[in-house]
DNA sequence: GCTGCTCTTGACACTAGGTATCATTTCGTG
DNA sequence: CACGAAATGATACCTAGTGTCAAGAGCAGC
């Protein structure tokens, strides 16, 4: 019933999409696995750390390709915070098209439906006279376990 | 009828909030006027630059410190483009709350009016226990000048 | 199992887009 | 004009990456 990606279905992607199964992308999925699912969000730079413990011998610079592969691949959603960091979370199977709810303190993520109505993209398109090709929507807030902490600073 | 933003106006506003009018800022708020207010973006860089040309004198940390201060007392929006990069324009008088649609080629900008509607924001903030502080909306596309150039590289 | 071609890697240099520090300068009030 | 606070410019530093490239490692064909 649980639809947690497996390392093999991220490996089977990089396969599928003629890309080699290579031993720091096996080392990353397995990272990512062990983390679950669960809307744990971390950057670029969190996944290269925590892989460290496992395969020191993984780059940097073959961490940050992984993360950008994976979101290619539909396996990993960008997610931009308040603060402008970019942070990442592991989708679970059905991906609809959605947005995000996140908290400036704690980075919790919360998934929302919302979103700008097609009519309302066909209007601007027919006014401006643009192809529209895509968008962005970010909420932000702060989450109940967040809010008695005064301290914005 | 022009609502255009005069020097003048952005100096009283720093002299209201208690700041003072020295010369760095004359000189930027001038450049602002040169280009006008006519939706035309420029990210903090390319203000310094062209303020360089006048007033070789007037440091980077400055710039970006006064870019800063212009958005904080309304004079300035700041606007995310597709490719991530951040930049501004001057706002006309009477700035109501707006998003807006750029070209991820020429990085032209059309305000638009669209948003999610409040119902929708007070919903979420009911179902996720979340205090919602602010969002942000970015629409993308390419302008009718621009599609035509088939060069997405 | 070995070969060989190619994709991929890890190290490292480098970049954009800023921010922190701080001695020096300049506002603008008295 | 004098003086204290605010602001500045130079500089170093920073985060979040990307470009380069010789060396290494998948994997298809034998
Ligand atoms: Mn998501
Ligand atoms: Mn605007
Ligand atoms: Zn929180
Ligand atoms: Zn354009």
């Amino acid at each position: 019933m649980s639809k947690d990606v497996t390392v093999d279905q991220m490996l089977s992607a990089f396969e599928a999409a003629g890309m080699r199964t290579t031993r720091p992308r096996r080392a990353m999925a397995e990272q990512l696995v062990a983390w679950g699912a669960k809307e744990k969000e971390f950057s670029s730079e969190d996944l290269w750390h925590a892989v460290q413990e496992k395969a020191p011998w993984v780059g940097r610079a073959t961490a940050y390709r992984t993360v950008q592969l994976l979101q290619d691949l539909g396996f990993l959603d960008r997610v931009t915070f308040a603060d402008g960091t970019e942070r990442y979370h592991v989708v679970a199977a059905g991906h609809e098209h959605h947005h995000h709810l996140t908290c400036e303190m704690c980075h919790r993520i919360v998934p929302v439906e919302a979103c700008i109505a097609p009519a309302a993209f066909e209007a601007m398109a027919q006014q401006s006279g643009f192809a529209i090709s895509g968008h962005r929507l970010e909420i932000f807030g702060r989450c109940p376990d967040c809010q008695d902490d005064a301290h914005s600073c």
